[in-house]
DNA sequence: ATGTTATATAATTCTTATGTAATGTAAAGC
DNA sequence: GCTTTACATTACATAAGAATTATATAACAT
């Protein structure tokens, strides 16, 4: 599983985007996260070292507690692959266009 | 699974995302997109039909074949999405700063 | 009509994800 | 020192994803 894998799979969870939305509001510790959810605290910390793993939080050590926060960097890599997809379609959509245009000319001189 | 779930998880598979980029350049039949990769044609015919779920390509039938294209539009959703969340952020990065410079206000007076 | 090409579907197998319950650990509080 | 709190880890069950082989369908060519 490469980097832009892991990110989009870790994103593909509810769960998981939900824990990303609370921690954009400000950090929270594990338990704090797992309340508003039905799954277990064991599943919550694995959903939480998926998004550590895809670079989406970070978490700090605090005496007993392990507040996350949200790292908006790892957002970037995923909006700069739908910007170049979109790129290289608009380019050669163009390109079409001006495929297009070229052969009306030469069908009506 | 809802529509964004299907999103992500479809665009968290490399080959989806080589068919993608692929289909960028422009339109091609279920062939054409199997040859780069060592994959089966079925297994191309089923990484399609989970880009046309996901509402990521669009299809229609020509004789025998049944060329697919890209739909640019499916991203703005995900793109969507992680603007929500980047201004979510902000905008309680910004609260906790007026906070922040409020308090030291008070503490030097 | 029949063979060929392009694609879809089905059955099966393997792998990976996700969840739970039970247990371990480490810092805090008394 | 012992308990509590907050979290991690392990073991395990189940389910979902992805691939393959074999088979079906549908249009086109002959």
């Amino acid at each position: 599983m490469n980097r832009t894998d892991t990110l989009f799979a870790a994103l593909a969870d509810p769960t998981r985007r939900a824990i990303l939305a609370r921690l954009a509001e400000g950090e929270a510790g594990v338990m704090e996260l797992a309340e508003p959810f039905e799954i277990s605290q064991p599943a919550v910390t694995r959903h939480l070292k998926v998004l550590e793993g895809a670079g989406l939080i970070l978490r700090r050590a605090e005496g007993t507690r392990r507040p996350c926060c949200l790292n908006p960097d790892a957002l970037g890599e995923i909006e700069a692959w739908c910007t170049r997809l979109r790129e290289t379609f608009a380019a050669n959509y163009d390109r079409l266009d001006t495929l297009l245009a070229n052969l009306q000319r030469k069908d009506a001189p």
